[in-house]
Parts: structure tokens; C-alpha cells; sequence
DNA sequence: CAAAATTGCTTAACCGGTTAAGTAACTTAA
DNA sequence: TTAAGTTACTTAACCGGTTAAGCAATTTTG
């Protein structure tokens, strides 16, 4: 798959690289290259179908034209669909996308970052696992242009695209006490973000609008690396011991596996205890009974988080944008309405 | 973001860049370089903490190690799925892997695998687009390390992991005849693909086996670029005026969005249309009524593509390997069973 | 008609690594 | 005692691009 380089154009054209590169830049009329030479430039490089060899380029420039996605697991359909719209705009204005699934583990995360960092990327979109301020603290000190998308981290000032958590949840268990509700309960998983933390706060939000006690019992905390068994067990003890006649999930992965566990158990969904995912997934519209889901512009969350990025490379703005977007209530049968 | 270079490190100790070279890449012992100077370097590089620039590195060894991965959409769950795998597996050995949607087009499949190319990666695996013959061509003859997974080229030799299509729609379809099921439709995207193609001498297979005469006009091809509308008549078409009382679709997307349009239209499945899909999705277990597929092993043929790219690249063996997946009929309500 | 400007290139350094070939200083063997 | 070997490095070229600075030949200008 060798092809030719700039050198070897020159060489066959008796001319020097420098001369080259500059009609091959189309910098030739201001360089003041004949246009004969370009010609006959053009002509053998198209010929020998010459195309620069990238990494000597992106050397040379010191811009590598690309951009790295960190994200948990590019197979969850969250992440593959905003994978989809940086690629997309990223292709756009010449930028390839390398990713790396991280598996929510923060050290993982921070190798991933290093390695891109080594592999000269311009900016990194990143759906930061646990909370990871060492590194991203050291890119804001170095500079380096990057957007969190998906998470937040409260504590430090950067570059977000991310959601109102927090009112997301608040309206979803506002729905189900607004459906009759009493004993609801609230599914999340135990990563050490502030989204999900927000979440929490959200659900706790809600029961206070509403006058009714906050029950640790009726909130638990699936591990994130044993998801089914775990998820198996806190669903066992909301429904059978804490009686709940809602829960909400706080993501849509816990959701669909949730109601899998209820009706593999045979428990009416939603009249024995109704629904609502935080997220939805394809398919939710189309489930026994339609999953009721808090939802949000994933697309619109992809889109702003290239721009936000590309923006940052290109225009070297120092100034943090925090974009959040507003959830909306997708309602269907699960939660009872 | 600026790092030290091997070249700053040789300054500061007064050292070679060849030298400094030599014991980052642990080859200290072997070009004779002193137990003292060594751990100098060593604790410099590590106080500064230097990181090679892999561009440089790659320029220079003439190796990548990224590997490109060309799918149609990466949004696309079957995509997403195989994705995580290939950048497991790929992250193990030390490679990186850039993406790229071709929105099934091969113009742009040509152009990314160009892209691609001029970015010196080490690799493709190319999901591909309508056939792209040129490229494929190309490819082998510069002999360079690609995989084609998912789909195949029947007229070309190459790397392939793909599957039985032909006799898994095969067994879809006398799965509905066995069910009792007259008149079945078939509904299959118009790609110019073997593997598309295969699918449908599935479904005149099945029909040959079972004495079934071949009726053209339960067979539909529902355009890529413009599916819903195009399904949508499609399926008008097959229940309203063939009054069709099955329907196998050969991909998870045509089944998913065919389910919804025939519950749109109060249809009852599998009562009056019971129907089977070639392919699943995450939920289909879930669906109203559950989703019987043709079902094959995604994370095995994702892993198998990595390896076989990976022993090609590490290995440059020259023939070419042809891994076929068997597929597996996984029977729910939807079929009437 | 000489000085200045323009034309059409080239030289050489650089980006940040790798590596074959060389060398000075010291040690060992015959 | 001197050739041969060893040690611990360095020099310089290379990967394939980019680019500031330079220069000879020709053309324009005053």
C-alpha cells in the first residue's frame, strides 16, 4: 500500500520538495510557482495518485485533525447515537473520530485520555466515568480544548453539554404521584457522578413538592459491575418487601432490565407498580406495556458538543460554555396514566 | 498541552536523542547504555513526565497501530455491538480504532477508506456499503490487512466473517409455513449487497422446500434512503391487498419499524400477521408481542473480525480466511408459535 | 544603464521520533 | 606491547511532510 511521497514527485520532476508541497497546498500562485510547473505537478501527482501521507502532515502541522470520544461503552445506545452525530459533523470540517470505551472505570478513563493526548488528538469529547478530577483538571491547566457531555462535575468549571438531571427526575416521580402513587421507589446506579447524584436529589425533590416522606428503603443503589444480579435483588426487595406501586429507573438500561424482572415475575406493569426510565431506547414505544420515559435531545446533545468542541480548537476560546438541556416527559402506559 | 520531547531530555542531561531513545524503549541493556545513565533518563522522563508523540513514532516505524473501522451507521445497535468489540480486543494488543459512518453510500466508503489510508492505519474491518469492488480491489492487490464483516463479496476473495443469511431466513420462513402460515411476505432493503441478496434466495428456498409457488408480489424492497414512507407502502401493500398472513424481514430495523406500523393499523401479530425478523434487538424480548429472530452470535463475530485482522497485520499472512456464522432461530409470541 | 523589483525556484531547518554506522576511551588477549 | 574487543556513547540519515529565508535570472523602473 506504499505510495508515492512528495520527495518522490520531486524527484521525478527535477524539483524540490518545497515546490511540491506548495502546489500541492494549492499555494502555488502565491508561492509564485509557474503555472506550467503546476501543472506538470498536478498532472503526476494526479498520475501516481499521490495523497499526502497524514501523520507526516499532522507532525509537521502540529494539528492531527482528530478528535477523541471517551465514552463508557460505545454499544450502549446513548453513546453510539452520539458517536454517530460527532462523527458526522466532525467528517465535515476534516476531523476523524477515534473512541475508547472506558467501562465506567475512571482508571481506565485516564489511560484512555493519556493515550489520545499521545496520539497528538486536538480535543476530546468525554462522557467522564466516576469522577476523574485529576485529569481533567489537567487539561484545563494545560489548555486542552474538551467537552464533558452526559455528566457533569459540579466542582470544576468546563466546557458541559448536559441535562437537567435533576428536574428530569423530580417530574417523572411527580407523574407517577400525580397517577395515584403512593410508595414509590427509585432504582439508580452507584457511580460516583454528579448526574446521578443529581438524579437522587431529583426523586428526593419530588417527594418533598409533594408532602411525602423520604424512605432510604425504596432507594437503592445497583453496582454498576454486577448489574443484574444486583439490580435482581433491589427490585426483589422493592416490590416484595417495600410493596412500591412505582418505581423510577435512573437510566434506561435499569429500566428495560427492571421491567424484564417484573415480568418475568408476573407483576402487572402498570397496575401492580408502574414505570419510568430516566432515557429511553429504541423499541420503548413498542415494549409490553410502553415504557413511560423522561426524555432528552440526544441528537441536539451530540450536536452541541461537537460544535462546543470544534468552536474551542479552532477559535482557541478560553471561555466555558455549559449548555443543559431541558428532559420532557415521554408518557405512555407503564406509569399508569 | 505541550510535553517534553526526547530531544528536550537530551539537552538537559547532555545526553543523544539515540541514547535517550534507546532506554525509553527499554533497550538500554541491549545498545550497552550504562546502569547510571539509564536511571537518569529514566527519573528525568519520569519527573517531566514524557510521553512519545505517537505521530512521531508511527512516521517513523512506519506502523499506526490504529485500525479503522467502516460500518454503515455506527448508531446501529448490530454496529455499535461489533464496535465495542473490535476496540476491546484491538485496545489489548496496543491499537487504537478510528470510525467512520458511510450512510451506506460507496462514494463515501471510498472516500473514508481513502482517509482512512492516508492516516497510515494499520487495518480496516469494512462493513460494506453496496458493493464497492474497486476499493475491495485495491485493497488486495496493495496487500494490505482488511476484514470484511457482516457482509460479504461473493466474486472476491478476502478476509470475511459473515453469516448463513441464506439459511437463516430459510428457517424463518418454513418456521411461519410450519406454523400454518399460506401467504408469507417478504421485506428486504435494496441494497445491492450478497448478503441481502442471499437473504432473499433464503426466502425463495423455503418456499421451494415447502412447494410454495414464488409470488413477486409479496417480495418487497424498501429503499434505504427513504425507508419509512417506502415501508410503509410496503407493508400496505403485503396486509391490505396480498393479505399476507406472515412476514419476514431481513434486518431488525425493517422488523422493528414493521411491527410498529402494523400495530399503527390495529393489526393483531401473530393472530392475523405473525412475523419473524432477521436479527434482533436489545427489548425484543420485550416487545408487545415478543420479537422471534433469526439470531446470530454478534460478540463472536466481532471478536473474530479483530483477531483476524490483527493475525493479518501482525502476522501478513497472505490467505485469506472465511468464518460463517451459523444463525439461530430464537422463537417468541411474534411468530405464532 | 544601473538599481530595484519580480519571478521561479531551492536550501535547509523543523516536527519528534528510530536506527545503522561510527568513534573515542578503556580493557583484554596473544 | 600491540592488536583486538568492549564499553558507552554520538553522528547523521530517515520517516514524509511544512516553511522561513535565500538566491540567481529576468524584468521593470527612474
Amino acid at each position: 500500500m506504499k505510495s508515492i511521497s512528495l520527495k518522490d514527485i520531486a524527484i521525478a520532476l527535477n524539483l524540490s520538495k518545497t515546490t511540491v508541497s506548495y502546489v500541492m497546498n494549492d499555494r502555488g500562485d502565491e508561492k509564485r510557482v509557474s503555472k506550467e510547473t503546476q501543472d506538470r505537478i498536478k498532472a503526476y501527482a494526479e498520475a501516481h495518485s499521490y495523497k499526502p501521507n497524514q501523520l507526516a502532515r499532522s507532525l509537521s502541522l502540529g494539528k492531527s485533525n482528530m478528535i477523541g470520544l471517551i465514552v463508557p461503552n460505545i454499544s450502549d445506545s446513548f453513546f453510539a447515537q452520539i458517536a454517530r452525530r460527532i462523527e458526522k459533523k466532525a467528517e465535515k470540517l476534516g476531523y476523524n473520530v477515534v473512541f475508547s470505551s472506558t467501562g465506567e472505570s475512571p482508571e481506565r478513563e485516564s489511560k484512555i485520555i493519556q493515550s489520545m493526548l499521545d496520539r497528538q488528538v486536538d480535543g476530546l469529547i468525554i462522557v467522564s466515568s466516576e469522577k476523574n478530577h485529576d485529569d481533567i483538571l489537567k487539561l484545563k491547566k494545560g489548555n486542552f480544548p474538551f467537552v464533558i457531555v452526559g455528566r457533569k462535575y459540579t466542582d470544576i468549571e468546563t466546557n458541559v453539554v448536559a441535562l437537567e438531571d435533576k428536574e428530569g427526575v423530580t417530574s417523572a416521580v411527580e407523574l407517577l404521584i400525580d397517577n395515584g402513587r403512593k410508595h414509590i421507589g427509585f432504582i439508580t446506579i452507584s457511580l460516583d457522578l454528579d448526574s446521578i447524584k443529581d438524579r437522587l436529589k431529583g426523586y428526593k425533590e419530588a417527594l418533598k413538592n409533594k408532602d411525602i416522606a423520604y424512605n432510604t428503603n425504596v432507594v437503592k443503589h445497583v453496582t454498576y459491575n454486577d448489574v443484574e444480579a444486583s439490580l435482581k435483588e433491589a427490585m426483589h426487595e422493592l416490590v416484595q418487601q417495600e410493596k412500591v406501586d412505582g418505581i423510577v429507573f435512573a437510566t434506561h438500561y435499569l429500566a428495560e432490565e427492571g421491567l424484564r424482572l417484573l415480568k418475568l415475575n408476573n407483576i402487572n406493569v402498570p397496575e401492580e407498580v408502574a414505570i419510568v426510565s430516566f432515557g429511553k431506547d429504541r423499541g420503548f414505544d413498542l415494549f409490553d406495556p410502553p415504557l413511560t420515559s423522561v426524555d432528552f435531545p440526544i441528537i441536539e446533545m451530540g450536536d452541541a458538543a461537537v460544535d462546543l468542541l470544534l468552536d474551542t480548537i479552532e477559535n482557541r476560546t478560553n471561555n466555558y460554555k455549559n449548555i443543559i438541556m431541558k428532559t420532557k416527559l415521554d408518557i405512555k402506559q407503564s406509569c399508569g396514566s
